[in-house]
DNA sequence: CAGTATCCACAATGATACTG
DNA sequence: CAGTATCATTGTGGATACTG
């Protein structure tokens, strides 16, 4: 393959991923099904609106499943396709970089 | 101030590399030190102004150092600093992710 | 419970022109 | 060559109210 496709898809990644939620709901989906209201608790910060967008973009791109309960009230869960699942290195060096950097600016704020 | 509970350190990466260009610029640049218009070559579609911008950016966070030689016209190389260069394995597994994304869609699109 | 529907603010990105 | 400056457009996210 061509050198110019793999520095594309990185973009490609990004494009999919690059949101401020949507890895965030990826990593707790890892844990395993949740509902939608579980996602609002895990997930402080985040409205209604931008949980559903970012649960359905997930969905389309079939890294997401969906099932509905016809129970009443109806239950919705939320879980990683095989595909999705794929998203856990992703999801672990981000976790990593990111531990790696709130620890370094900690130092850099604590040393001033 | 945010609770640093570890799913928050996702989000603490995204933040500073959830745009668009940055990752794929820190990807070209772990090839080693590269100059303005390199860049843009590299990176077509870019426009001077948000290279500009996620340069600054990434030079803000301490990934990337910038460096004037004072020749006419004046040469400036980036290059990633020994924090940047921790970005090695984020940037390998979004590359890996998107490169398995891009076959799966088309072999999808071959499909229909 | 699990959403939709609106409306709005602001950030991100793009286009174009200009400069030391 | 390596940028700035300015303006326009698009995207992302939030607030609030409402619904089957």
């Amino acid at each position: 393959m061509k050198e110019s496709l793999t520095g594309c898809s990185v973009e490609e990644s990004m494009r999919l991923l690059g949101g401020r939620w949507r890895l965030l709901l990826v990593s707790y989906l890892l844990d395993g099904p949740k509902r939608f209201n579980d996602l609002r608790r895990d997930v402080p910060g985040i409205s209604q609106r931008m949980l559903t967008l970012d649960l359905r973009a997930l969905e389309d791109a079939g890294l997401v499943k969906r099932t509905v309960y016809p129970t009443s009230p109806v239950k919705v869960e939320y879980d990683l396709t095989e595909d999705g699942k794929r998203l856990h290195p992703v999801v672990d060096v981000m976790k990593e970089f990111g531990l790696w950097l709130k620890q370094r600016d900690a130092d850099k704020t604590a040393a001033r």
